[in-house]
DNA sequence: TTTACTGCAAAATGTTTGCATAAGG
DNA sequence: CCTTATGCAAACATTTTGCAGTAAA
């Protein structure tokens, strides 16, 4: 199963300033494998380990790393451990600050309403919903600065 | 600081089946304190020891835990820790079921539409916006069948 | 008085680090 | 060669578990 081609990853480590080496490549193959499937380090080592035994499991997680900041891969937000919670029963949206990792509240009655006409209009017949909620990735334009849009509240 | 009257939240616990303890009371009330910061287990057990020095961090991790079975309170998404990872680059919506954990890609181009024109029209003069998601929770009505939404992929 | 909950400490899990060796350019 | 990346194992951080004792109803 080759779903991307060795030369054309080459390319793209090489255009991050990154050596092409065969960890790399297996990692990222395994990832693009295992598409849909929004793998954890632990996920990604298992399936790469038959046909790479010797590669180890700190080397994919330092990989992952390495591909998330040249922005190759992306991490995508997870309930299940690192929890945070929120006892604001209202639904509401969060931003993420991708640079200083603040979640913020941000509730906005034209949205919601927007979204609830979407998924009506999508029936959604195997899946019951429950609530929705927008998660907004970006940067803070000034850090020090608090972000200011109209209705950001909680 | 007392945002929430503690005869209503005595209600709000018994009415769950739960006994209304000391214990429960402090953590939900830290939690309304801590608002819009979206703490970890760790954070509620700083913010109630110092008013509270005989409670230990565990029954911090298994109150939250149960008020998050009972539907009083919720998760937040994070992509700090609980890492998983996604090489498509794409941008595309996730679904997240609240019973089987999956997370399910949803690619919709009219919802990314909708969702473009939404945050063009509210200007994030703070904040440079690099991609949305929009989380659904909720159940898969039969659990061994396929969701099937109009233009689900990848 | 009965049952459910808590505190404690240990165990399990998940992730990061430091450093000597190996491989890439 | 020179630099960067890897493998290994130990350290660290976080979360869960089991159980005896305690508090709620």
């Amino acid at each position: 199963m080759q779903l991307v081609n060795r030369s054309d990853l080459r390319e793209r480590l090489v255009a991050s300033n990154l050596k092409a080496t065969h960890q790399r490549i297996v990692v990222f193959e395994a990832l693009t494998e295992l598409h849909g499937h929004h793998p954890t380090a632990e996920e990604v080592y298992q399936r790469l380990k038959p046909a790479n035994p010797s590669i180890s499991l700190g080397t994919v997680y330092k990989t992952l790393d390495t591909f998330v900041d040249t922005g190759l891969i992306f991490r995508v937000l997870s309930e299940e451990s690192g929890k945070r919670y929120d006892a604001n029963a209202m639904a509401h949206s969060h931003i993420y600050c991708s640079n200083t990792k603040e979640i913020i509240d941000f509730e906005d009655a034209e949205l919601d309403r927007l979204l609830t006409e979407f998924f009506q209009k999508r029936n959604m017949s195997n899946f019951e919903i429950k609530g929705f909620s927008v998660q907004l990735t970006g940067n803070k334009v000034e850090p020090d600065k608090k972000i200011s849009v109209s209705r950001v509240s909680k």
